[in-house]
DNA sequence: AGGGCTACCCTTTTT
DNA sequence: GGGTAGCCCT
């Protein structure tokens, strides 16, 4: 029998050996799906059923991609090259394809083309609702970007869209237009563009299609849950001659609705791939047995969904533990404080074994657990967020080398024409704006037109004539310099580090080591051979798990973040209404099945320990809140959970007595928590102040209904939505009690 | 032209 | 609470 199928259950097996036609894998979370596909590569390739270069396996990020291959090369003997390999995600794989081929299309596109982030599609949207005097108040450019990028990922053109019959379609239209031609003179490409002018390469020009047709005999891929329509139809077309296609994904785990993902693409396999064979992974080898009820009984809520119960031969496990803190600041003290007990007492195991994971629904929550994290003295690896690639000195530094290879990248030269700032101002932009908009040309175009023309006023044309000078000169540089020396006579040249120097603040130091950073990633990237083409490019289509240390103790990251980790010890945190889920979508049933989808995900991180959290008052927005428990948490039977709720202290807001152990009488549900939490021994009924209690409704003639969130002292805390939170003297408050809820 | 300040708006989630 | 667009002053 073959080693490569050691260890391996029947399904799986059959799932790793079935060399022919299309395969469906629904594979459960924990499953080992990734090992199914990491066993079938070197399947294939052992059996000889295909050369490396005739296999394309496609991930969710670079960094699963990355491991996904090192991982094949390690079962295989390595004797053999398998250089040729592709593992790629989507983008990485149509960057490479457009990279070759993009100037089919003739026209202002080359393949020197530039990838425009999110970022950069927002400065040209703004730019393009200016020129078209559209009102931003009115219209928000964050809005239209959205409706663009939906319109263009469910297929449509600005020709093909029906002419508007309201403003604000009017507007989108309007905007959409003139982007895409700003686009296409500036010769980039978004996110968005680089799945669809793939396949509209592939459509348009039989021959191209035909020889990645026939290369690839066997194609791979991962999460295919959260494929979208561009995705979908990129893998038809380079199916169409092997059908070779081996498609992995849960259902149950389908996340990215809101980037146009359809999880119909997966639901529908066997519609679109008639012949399909289809295997079910449902045994899980991560988490307790706990950990799988839990997630079982919440995901079995939503109704759109193809039953899936998953079993596990693991332990039993500790029950989850669920906390409730009065404040979000509270909250992230205990949530620190029960992590480093919990590391305590496995010390004695190897740090594999102790890693932990606070995972949350939106950025803005990290900065409470990072700060919790210092106060403690806990180190801690942040994902996502800023990560190094979107901060704002290293963009600049990138749209400096992106110029030199693209002068026409509006984006980058309107980043940098005056960053440092060199005496080009406001008016003197305006004027290469409006050259620029007039005669459909790019920033760079026009400026040298201007510039020709002897128009500007002397000390402009000094300051601008320096900028085009510089990006020349540097230009002249990029032939047989290595990467490293390129980017550091950027950062010099420019007169960047000089102004950074100038500032002296802490920052500006920090930013230069920043830079110098970025100047060591080129001498890596020299190291390996890549071009500054790659470098960019490489630079454009990092995600943030990508930088994920490994074998950090504690990660900070949303959950979208954590798909496809795994931790022994899992926090999800801030469990409440409006929060997560998010107040966008509570009524929405699809959206609100994604959500329950996200919060599965959450759960099933989980290998051995796993903790929900709710802070009773959080501010958002910078304004107190009273919030009630997540609905989530009524969905996980009442049995497995051991809740805690923890009193405020009296001092201050932030502290919280951390006392752990057994629950005192706790609530044993959720929903027995809700605002109301009977007061906890520390704060004997003898606190209730003149017959308010926590939780109390009550009435003020000024402020209106609110809540009563602290009771201490002789005095009452009352939180008024919308107004804050009020401190009274109990006995001298202007309250009427509301009858409770 | 540029720096500093205020008022406002806001935040899902990511390749 | 935090980022930023736009205003005002130098």
């Amino acid at each position: 029998m073959n080693a490569l199928l050691d260890g391996l259950n029947p399904e799986q097996r059959a799932a790793v050996t079935t060399t022919d036609g299309p395969l469906l894998v629904i594979a459960g979370a924990g499953s080992g799906k990734t090992r199914v596909i990491v066993h079938r590569i070197a399947y294939l390739l052992d059996q000889g059923l295909a050369r490396p270069e005739q296999i394309l396996a496609v991930t969710f990020t670079n960094k699963a991609a990355l491991e996904m291959k090192t991982r094949v090369h390690q079962l295989l003997p390595p004797s053999r090259r398998y250089g040729e390999l592709l593992v790629a995600t989507f983008h990485s794989f149509c960057v490479r394809v457009l990279r070759r081929h993009l100037d089919r299309f003739g026209g202002s596109y080359t393949r020197d083309f530039t990838i425009y982030d999110t970022d950069d599609q927002g400065r040209l949207i703004k730019a393009c609702l200016k020129e078209l005097q559209i009102d931003e108040k009115q219209f928000p450019p964050r809005m239209i970007q959205y409706a663009i990028s939906r319109a263009k990922n469910q297929g449509e053109t600005p020709e093909t869209l029906a002419p508007a019959s309201d403003p604000k379609r009017d507007a989108i239209l309007k905007t959409f237009r003139l982007y895409e031609m700003r686009l296409a003179a500036a010769n980039a490409l978004d996110f968005d563009d680089l799945l669809l002018m793939t396949v509209r390469l592939l459509r348009q020009f039989p021959d191209v299609a035909d020889a990645y047709q026939n290369r690839f005999r066997y194609i791979l891929i991962d999460e295919y849950q959260d494929t979208n329509p561009p995705q979908f139809n990129l893998v038809r077309l380079l199916t169409q001659r092997h059908q070779n296609l081996c498609v992995v994904g849960d259902p149950d785990q389908s996340i990215y609705r809101f980037r146009a993902a359809d999880i119909r693409n997966i639901l529908e396999f066997e519609r679109h791939y008639p012949r399909a064979k289809t295997i079910v992974l449902a045994q899980n080898y991560r988490s307790t047995k706990v950990i799988l009820q839990a997630a079982n009984a919440v995901i079995r809520h939503n109704r759109a969904r193809r039953e899936k119960q998953l079993t596990t031969q693991n332990p039993v496990g500790e029950p989850i533990r669920g906390l409730i803190a009065p404040t979000a600041e509270a909250e992230a003290d205990l949530v620190v404080e029960a992590l480093l007990q919990w590391q305590r007492q496995r010390s004695h195991l190897p740090e594999a074994e102790t890693r932990a994971a606070i995972l949350y629904r939106t950025n803005a929550q990290s900065r409470l657990f990072e700060e919790a994290c210092r106060r403690r003295g806990v180190p801690y690896v942040l994902v996502g967020g800023f990560s190094f690639y979107q901060r704002a000195e290293i963009k600049d530094a990138l749209a400096y080398l992106r110029l030199l290879l693209n002068p026409h990248d509006d984006a980058a030269f309107e980043r940098i024409i005056n960053v440092p700032a060199r005496g080009i101002g406001k008016a003197t932009l305006e004027i290469i704006t409006a050259r620029a908009a007039r005669d459909g040309l790019s920033r760079w175009t026009a400026m040298e037109q201007v510039l020709a023309e002897g128009a500007l006023n002397p000390r402009a044309a000094t300051a601008l004539a320096g900028f085009a000078g510089l990006i020349r000169d540097l230009q002249a540089r990029l032939e047989g310099s290595p990467l490293s020396t390129l980017v550091s006579a950027v950062v010099n040249r420019s007169g960047y580090l000089d102004m950074l120097a100038q500032e002296g603040t802490l920052e500006a130091e920090s930013r230069r080591q920043n830079l110098e950073e970025l100047v060591t990633a080129a001498a890596e990237a020299d190291e390996r051979g890549a071009s500054l083409r790659e470098f960019l490019d490489q630079a454009a289509l990092v995600s943030d798990t990508d930088d994920l240390v490994d074998n950090a103790r504690v990660t900070l990251m949303t959950i979208h973040s954590a798909k496809g980790l795994e931790f022994p010890l899992v926090f999800v945190v801030g469990l409440e209404e409006g929060l997560f889920p998010h107040a966008r979508v509570v009524d929405d049933g699809e959206e609100l099945e994604e959500e329950r989808r996200l919060f599965y995900v959450a759960i099933t991180r989980a290998r051995h320990q796993l903790y929900l959290t709710q802070a009773q008052r959080r501010r958002v927005y910078g304004e107190e809140r009273i919030t009630d428990p997540s609905r989530f948490l009524e969905e996980v039977p009442e049995q497995i959970v051991q809740f805690e709720a923890v009193p405020s202290s009296s001092g201050g807001v932030t502290q919280s007595p951390l006392s752990y152990g057994a629950p005192y009488g706790a609530p044993a549900s959720p929903s027995a928590a809700k605002p109301a939490v009977e007061l906890p021994r520390s704060q004997p009924a003898a606190s209730t102040a003149e017959g308010f209690r926590l939780g109390d409704r009550v009435e003020h003639a000024t402020y209106g209904a609110g809540q009563v969130v602290r009771v201490a002292d002789g005095k009452l805390d009352i939180a008024f939505p919308g107004k804050g939170i009020k401190r009274f003297v109990a006995a001298a408050a202007p309250l009427t009690k509301l009858p409770r809820r």
